[in-house]
DNA sequence: GCTATTTGATATGTCTCATAACAATTATAA
DNA sequence: TTATAATTGTTATGAGACATATCAAATAGC
């Protein structure tokens, strides 16, 4: 155990840094030691919502929606007539960065704007036919694609617990 | 029970849509109806992670230390003598980025770049004494306040098995 | 009627994240 | 060795999400 051209370098002696590794002449670094950020719930969960968003990116690339936008055709499908802001509330999104959002599913056709006879402030919203059409195809996309890998790799038991779990965090915390 | 002065609205007889409610006045919309979206881990993943950073920085607030400059402190700590590329690489920072992050850390004393000696090009980044103790302070505040926040709303067991299904899908997918 | 509030919208600013490009340095090949 | 390629830190820049202030039109409350 040869310690001593080291510098004292606290308690804990890492041991080689580097390895190089393979017959491409590719240098690899050694994997740093994440320490308590594997502990950490917050850590691993940002990159588990990254990664989940890309593949939901991916899985509903045909019909070019995002998370975001899906969840806006979702609401507006099960609670139709309703205004801007009680849409962009209930999914936490302001209101002036609602406009931009709406402008984009509007232009595409796939929902409408119309004044509403009773408040003439509001614009009631409205899935158009081709708005519910894309809708149906994102969720067949999504179920089948998106879903079903989360489940492949949770597990279909931990899936329904994480989704309780995760489910009781955005609520109660 | 008089609906009768309102418009005929619609055909699917949604229920009365505003209660006003309270002493206060105000007046309250009733909630939306979520559909799926309760089903779709990525949405309420999303949500419980804007949460949980929101309670990390309130916890952490008394280091004035956010989350990504909390996990660089830990790895730095954890991984003496690694330059700026190693560590932005393992907490997937992309390194333009990181610049800017490790200027704050270094304006406030925390940590330092030096030029290595074998190879000119890298900084070897090195926490100082006060890097130290800050990181020390806020490892306790995460451990009392943060983590102890959300294993009291999930209890112990599900934040454990939580934290490997987080990690699994931030691994696997 | 007069004031305050609400709604959609615009402008703006910040923050995160991503790409291209550059000088200095090192590695690799001819 | 010299010429070329790759790497490191950095700057500049752009896209996107997110937040605030402000406005005109419309409505509500007094």
């Amino acid at each position: 155990m040869e310690k001593a051209s080291q510098p004292p370098r606290k308690k804990d002696a890492a041991p080689a840094r580097r390895l190089s590794s393979g017959v491409d002449g590719v240098v690899a670094v050694e994997a740093l030691d994440l320490g308590e950020l594997g502990e950490l719930l917050g850590y691993s969960l940002k990159r588990a919502q990254l990664k989940i968003f890309e593949d939901f990116l991916r899985c509903v690339a045909p019909v070019k929606l995002t998370p975001a936008q899906f969840s806006v055709l979702l609401l507006l499908d099960r609670n139709p007539g309703r205004n801007q802001t009680e849409i962009a509330n209930t999914l936490g999104i302001l209101r002036p960065n609602f406009v931009a959002m709406l402008d984009a599913l509007e232009s595409r056709g796939l929902c409408t704007r119309s004044r509403s006879p009773n408040d003439r402030r509001s614009h009631v919203l409205t899935l158009t036919d081709k708005g519910r059409t894309t809708l149906a195809r994102a969720k067949k996309l999504v179920a089948d694609k998106h879903e079903a890998r989360l489940i492949d790799v949770l597990g279909p038991q931990e899936h329904r617990a994480m989704l309780e779990m995760v489910a009781k965090l955005a609520r109660e915390l």
